[in-house]
DNA sequence: GGTTGAAATGTTAGCCACTAACATTTACCG
DNA sequence: CGGTAAATGTTAGTGGCTAACATTTCAACC
């Protein structure tokens, strides 16, 4: 989810063949562009023409002007870690204790370059509805975790929904602060989710 | 917020001059086509066309496409419920507790509107995006009224945007199931915030 | 080393949401 | 009935994005 769906896009762009070179140089490109006038006032056109290539070939390397921010998550950890908690807990419990134990497992994000994106998303309020629809995905696997079989999906639902959208806003929070620690801030977040001070 | 979004569309279109008679068939248009053949397929040319208007007076009655389906909010009275819990309580719970009391004091939603409209919302990544994008500002005056002054407001912003992202959740939900009330829908999602099974 | 085949890029044309500037109609009020 | 302002129309354009088809580039193979 969230974090993973940042740095994601800076992993696979394994540097070897001219496409992954193109790739990259757009994405580097365009974070400059976002920086200096913004997201909204950049456009496809000026990206590409940094990059010395057509806007068609942007559009084959990102399928949307968004993704250069937003990526797709990769969500197996998080499936497997909500799993494994016990199912006595309540839902939103549960979903925060999977989450946590989660977190231990991946791996610590390239923090500079993770947040030069989550801060120009920060700043882009259509950016943000794109995170929350990107975690779309990440919600249905967690909802599926968290239902109790043959019950009511209705709570399992609230509780996944509402632990992406507080562990979001802990991301987009840090982005903007200095010297903090992103684990930090992800387990604070936790715990106010668990409804703790 | 949430329900608040999408019945105020419906009601602040009073029928009296032309303006909020062409305002009201154009609606009524559209929602038939979004139900007929989907949003994303609907186009904007097609609604003005079908309101016997043109695609220039859609954009004077509407900003934007997806505000057809999307309304602001309108906050005040749950700000004044959640200013008015106790500061001794966690930001979750105080959330959770200023929502249910807001909760009573709304005005019960036209149910057969309302449940058109989010079950087109529902069935469309772009305005679940949306959605959450609208909830921006009802989730800025949250996190003002729950973040205690001088401290750390990455709590009560993480707060915030869980309640709203669970209630938005329990809306959706509620808005494909047939026979149930939106309150219990509401009150139930409100317990699962609260860490209740 | 030249040939070939596939991957990467380019070209053109077009759709759709949305905006700006300016012209026209409609309705209501004095 | 005339005048005025709101409501609508016209035209032209921008920006994101797609489709269909042509061209280049690179690399493996003969």
């Amino acid at each position: 989810m969230l974090a993973t769906n940042i740095y994601r896009g800076v992993v696979d762009s394994e540097p070897g063949g001219r496409r992954g070179r193109t790739r990259a140089l757009l994405l580097e490109c365009a974070l400059d562009l976002f920086e200096q006038q913004g997201y909204e006032r950049t456009t496809v056109a000026q990206i590409a023409s940094a990059a010395g290539v057509t806007e068609m070939t942007f559009f084959r390397h990102f399928a949307a002007k968004e993704r250069l921010v937003v990526e797709d998550p990769y969500d197996p950890v998080i499936a497997g870690a909500v799993a494994a908690q016990p199912r006595t807990m309540a839902p939103l419990a549960r979903a925060v204790a999977g989450l946590r134990a989660a977190w231990g497992r991946l791996p610590e994000p390239e923090s500079a370059a993770v947040r030069r994106r989550v801060r120009i998303a920060a700043a882009t309020p259509s950016l943000r509805a794109a995170i929350s629809a990107n975690n779309a995905a990440t919600e249905q696997i967690l909802v599926d975790q968290l239902v109790a079989d043959g019950a009511d999906p209705g709570p399992a639902r609230v509780a996944a929904a509402a632990v992406l959208a507080g562990l979001t806003a802990a991301l987009l929070d840090w982005s903007q602060r200095d010297g903090v620690a992103l684990t930090d801030v992800v387990s604070a977040a936790l715990d106010t989710l668990e409804g703790r001070r």
